[in-house]
DNA sequence: CTGAAAGCGCTTACAG
DNA sequence: CTGAAAGCGCTTACAG
């Protein structure tokens, strides 16, 4: 097995040097056009190609951007990679996956990893477990640039990308209102998320704008799993004042809820609405069929990409950090269409 | 903002030589204890962590594992991404993932990209339009280990994890044959893939087995997408001969089933049994919830990733490139389920 | 047990 | 327009 040609054994075969060589290769300006085509030819001949660690080593640019996520194997989260790849992709950079698996102690891990591996940029979304900051401060003090997606901390000064969790919530809600439901309530999950907190601004917000009161006992919080939703959803309807809708900030819990109608026999969306977070893929297969809200996960990892990329080629300029929401869609399915039956 | 410690730093920091700084970090056994301790101080004092770069480039040890898939936004594919991230963290390589989006053309600048990443070794599910391997040959005559899971290609010698399609296809099979259906119908991907090829060939083994003849009007290949399997299920159902029970070689297809039965009242899985394949999060939300085949892609994923350790560990051993099957599981649920209805 | 020195494969100021 | 030479931050034979 012969070894790997390298820059020294293309310099060797045209008799020039391995200045004239790299140069030739990044199409330097001040290299005869001449010379780039014997270079092209002879790396073409020896079939070369350049070792990115070494040009990484040299040069301190990285060749890869790390995105650091809590797991890979959802739906909003591998389709946030999805647009993260079609982005980075095309830019030569390569991507760093690593999953924090909903842990602080490795998140951090992950973090001087993809210092250590010299990576130009990382995207991160953070565990439920981070609420120190230290680490991602890190980041910044070595002078890489940093961007979070959906699950962000407030305190630090970089450029987000999330859903536009009040909006979407919001506009749930009057969704709700305008389908003649009044007594809505609110299955959220951990407060102390960026995503639910914002979820319960927007469903309080609603409610005022349409002159509803707050209900406390309608309100639960801290539900993370669809078993939980489900035996929320049984004391909801087992209270002096049941509500006659309920509005999910996900759509695992919403499948609680779905389980706990169907359980007590209680038809939705005639007794009862049901509106998710999400659009997860089984919206159109559920009985009823759930109306839950878009967020996009495609478009919020193209954003981070994109923003990413920016940043990396022009590096100089400090511009302050931004927060850019993707706005949500409304999906109306079955669940909560009291007035008007749509067609899915 | 200084800069990051490196290992002269240490080194001058303890007045000792960088080898011997480099040296006690590896838990070299020729230096001493009490050197040891005073370099593991330095690293804390100075804050240093090794560059893995410099230490890739001399060393000529990669730091990264490739892993190149089709589309990482499955519930299948994201989950065997899971599966090796899971078993890859703890050894110390970085993951870098690459998609095909399902092109050759793609998938091959992949490969070149993780060669020239100087990666340990490569993973990868090939694309649909993948016949050609010579860029795995390439692989290969880098020195770079190659595992192929799921989406193989028969020709390479070289690990393989895959999911045992056959025995799945055969047992989907005799469970519909011992509820009473025997007119069974296949609908499969395109034939060329080779786990659609498997399925078709577990099919026929298991009607052969249980003496029913092959009917070429029931077999249906190449289907694609939920609504070719519909348009292909109202043809079956309109011919003079309609089979009583439906596998798919897919979930996805399976939904297209459903769709074309519930639109013309047929009831399943009393007139009509329907089998997926896949498992796919949706199985127990359709009307009716769906019979299908689980993969465990989890466990291909780590398997895969656990072969390559093995490998990156003694890169002496040459062992004879093997195939390993995961067995799958066939979970009964109620779409195929004439004689006794299951709890779900 | 420790150190001096070479070198991995590039890039880049500097010189001409 | 091209080349000689230094150096990125490590590791590792070799020497003692």
């Amino acid at each position: 097995m012969e070894k790997k040609a390298n820059i020294i054994d293309v310099a060797r075969y045209l008799g020039v040097a391995t200045s004239t060589v790299s140069r030739a290769l990044k199409d330097h300006p001040s290299i005869s056009a001449k010379t780039k085509k014997l270079v092209f030819n002879a790396v073409r001949e020896l079939n070369y190609s350049p070792n990115k660690i070494a040009a990484n080593l040299r040069s301190g640019n990285g060749t890869a951007i790390g995105v650091i996520i809590p797991k890979i194997n959802s739906n909003f989260m591998s389709n946030c990679i999805f647009g993260i790849e079609n982005v980075i992709y095309p830019s030569g950079y390569n991507l760093i996956i690593c999953q924090s698996t909903e842990h602080y102690e490795k998140e951090l891990s992950n973090v001087k990893t993809l210092i250590d591996s010299q990576v130009s940029g990382i995207l991160i979304s953070v565990s439920n477990e981070t609420v120190s900051t230290g680490h991602l401060a890190m980041v910044k003090a070595n002078n890489i640039p940093l961007i979070m997606f959906d699950r962000i901390t407030e305190s630090l000064q970089v450029d987000c990308i999330v859903n536009d969790d009040t909006r979407g919530a919001y506009e749930a809600i009057e969704h709700l209102i305008e389908q003649g439901y009044s007594k809505i309530a609110l299955l959220n999950g951990p407060e102390h998320i960026y995503v639910y907190k914002n979820r319960y601004q927007g469903y309080k917000q609603a409610l005022a704008s349409n002159n509803l009161d707050l209900q406390p006992d309608w309100i639960i919080q801290n539900i993370n799993t669809q078993s939980n939703a489900y035996q929320a959803t049984c004391l909801l309807l087992d209270s002096k004042h049941p509500p006659d809708a309920i509005f999910c900030a996900s759509d695992t819990l919403a499948l609680g809820v779905l389980e706990a109608l169907k359980q007590r026999n209680i038809q939705s969306p005639e007794q009862i609405g049901v509106v998710g977070y999400g659009n997860d893929i089984y919206g159109d297969l559920t009985t009823p069929t759930l109306t839950s809200v878009e967020q996009f996960p495609q478009e919020i990892g193209a954003s981070a990409a994109q923003i990413m990329l920016q940043i990396l080629e022009d590096k100089n300029v400090k511009s302050i950090p931004k927060t850019i929401s993707i706005r949500p869609r409304l999906i109306v399915r079955r669940s909560s269409s009291r007035k008007v039956k749509p067609s899915i």
